[in-house]
DNA sequence: AAAGGGTACAACCGCGGTACA
DNA sequence: CTGTACCGCGGTTGTACCCTT
């Protein structure tokens, strides 16, 4: 016996969502939050299956995403974050203040999984691929590249197997790549040597990053405040929505949103 | 200028975990 | 204890856009 459909494929809409969708969706979210993924498209009058408004919401339109390219720090961050989690992207996104596990997901897919084939690092067990003797099909990829994405050394990698992470004493081969800035290595080194994080992002607690908007923001009325001083990057630039405006109804920021899409604000 | 190929990313699908009746 | 419903996650697909020829 499978599991019942989420919803009624014959009635929900799919595929790419419309402005008036997006509306819908954002009015009906910051006036009553999202008790109930699944009756919310019924309540805010969208023929949409929950999992997409949530999917929609979640990767799109909440308004402290951060949009753009990954910096270079934050692609470096996602590279050793994946060295240690591997393919957890929503654990490595808490780690991104305004970024979303879809389009770290994507942005490694796209981007960060072929510059490290192009160093001759092996993506997924970041380890060099060209330990085998006749690999020769990149003899320059760790000594000279045009991206400086490297892998950092450190003391006590770690590398996953079959989704478990194992310890790897040994394991810090990818070395003397090390071309990257002193911010970079400043910026690193407090995530090697942060056992504790690591430990933290093991288990199965909250991050400090992980965003406000699940379940947290009952009564959401509409107030939306900085929640995380670690947002200094992206956060700095997020609005703070007053409840003066939203509770009167004051939705010209709305409309914005539809002419330029939210994140054209810096959300 | 047009066509074809490649790339980026939004969105969907299916499964696992969990809460609850 | 069991079955069901829901949520969230990770993998995959579809398509719009960009670049090259």
């Amino acid at each position: 016996m499978g599991r019942q459909p989420c919803c009624d494929k014959l009635v929900v809409k799919k595929g790419p969502w419309t402005a008036e969708e997006d509306k819908k969706l954002i009015n009906f979210i910051l006036t009553n939050g999202h008790c109930c993924w699944r009756a919310l498209p019924k309540l805010a009058g969208l023929r949409r299956c929950g999992k997409s408004c949530r999917l929609r919401w979640t990767n799109y339109l909440r308004p402290d995403l951060k949009r753009g390219l990954l910096s270079h720090d934050e692609e470096q961050l996602v590279i050793d974050l994946h060295a240690h989690l591997g393919n957890k992207w929503s654990k490595i996104a808490s780690r991104l203040p305004g970024r979303t596990d879809n389009e770290i997901k994507n942005h490694w897919n796209t981007h960060i999984k072929k510059k490290l084939v192009k160093m001759g690092i092996d993506p997924m067990t970041h380890q060099p691929l060209n330990q085998e003797p006749n690999n020769t099909n990149n003899p320059q990829s760790l000594s000279s590249t045009s991206d400086d994405i490297s892998m950092k050394p450190r003391s006590g990698s770690t590398k996953e197997t079959n989704g478990t992470l194992t310890e790897d004493e040994s394991s810090s081969t990818v070395t003397g790549q090390n071309n990257s800035t002193d911010n970079e290595n400043h910026l690193l080194s407090n995530i090697y040597n942060d056992e504790e994080l690591f430990s933290h992002l093991w288990s199965d607690e909250t991050t400090t990053a992980e965003a406000p908007w699940s379940d947290s923001n009952d009564g959401f009325g509409g107030t939306l405040y900085h929640h995380d001083n670690n947002m200094s990057g992206a956060g700095a630039d997020f609005p703070i929505w007053s409840p003066e405006g939203i509770n009167g109804n004051d939705w010209t920021f709305l409309d914005y949103c539809q002419d330029f899409g939210v994140h054209d604000f810096g959300f």
